[in-house]
DNA sequence: ATGGTTGCTTAGCAA
């Protein structure tokens, strides 16, 4: 069995100890970070050593950053889409392992619909479609976790009428989230429950967590090959408690 | 009604 997380810290060194804790807790084998906030300097790369895993890191200063984390270093890395595009947010890590490739990515978040931010977000999930079909293939062991910034559907939001065409629901995301897939991907999750409400993620403002307001926009897509070997997928809810919690919960994959 | 909180960087931005 092999065990991958993916989880947006929301700063990794504010979150260190409860990095740590997950490691612990779930002994991953591989651990997908998004939004570092902090420079490849910065990473906590001892503590995280002194753990048993040693960390691929693509940063940036206080915005952004993503990582991943794993036992054995990856054979190769790639930052970013190696495209011709003039973009220093860094927001897509490629780690290959041994029959397993694994992609942690965090989508840009858009801010409302209808603003620059927004068509950069629509751009940036065309750029992955793109890149997918350069340098991938359906065929591949291939896993692309992280923070999608994009609910897939209805039953994936606390209140489906209230964020009817807002950001992280509108349809054009939706839409570029689906081109995502068609690139020969399944959402690991509803794969394997087709109602079940799975939440990654809760609004800090107006107390989203307390009151169970979620979005499930953090996930995991896997290729066939990968997909016809999961075993669980699910949310770790206990990491929200106590203090100083994320505002993403991390999302569990298994596969035999 | 455009609220509310958190993090980075230093009052404003991003989420």
């Amino acid at each position: 069995m092999q065990k991958i997380i993916t989880w947006n810290v929301n700063s990794v060194n504010v979150r260190l100890e409860r990095l740590l804790g997950v490691l612990a807790r779930h002994a991953p084998d591989i651990l997908c970070l998004q939004e570092l906030k902090c420079v490849d300097e910065g990473f906590p790369h001892a503590e995280v050593a002194a753990a048993g895993y040693q960390a691929a890191v693509f940063g940036q200063k206080a915005y952004n950053g993503v990582a991943i984390l794993s036992r054995q270093p990856p054979v190769e890395m790639l930052r970013g889409f190696a495209d011709a595009v003039d973009d220093p947010a860094a927001r897509l890590l490629t780690a290959w392992f041994p029959g397993l490739t694994v992609m942690s990515a965090y989508v840009p978040n858009g801010q409302a619909t209808g603003t620059d931010k927004y068509y950069y977000k629509l751009n940036w999930l065309a750029r992955l479609c793109r890149y997918l079909r350069r340098h991938h293939s359906p065929q591949d062991a291939l896993l692309l976790l992280g923070d999608f910034n994009v609910a897939p559907a209805d039953l994936d939001v606390h209140d489906p009428a209230q964020w009817r065409d807002k950001i992280l629901c509108s349809d054009r995301e939706r839409a570029a989230f689906q081109e995502v897939l068609s690139f020969g991907l399944v959402d690991a999750f509803r794969r394997l429950d087709e109602a079940k409400e799975g939440y990654t993620w809760w609004d800090y403002r107006a107390g989203g967590w307390s009151r169970n307001h979620g979005l499930r926009i953090d996930l995991a897509l896997a290729t066939v090959s990968v997909a016809d070997k999961l075993m669980r997928c699910y949310v770790d809810l206990g990491e929200l408690e106590g203090e100083k919690p994320s505002d993403h919960a991390p999302l569990i994959v298994e596969i035999s």
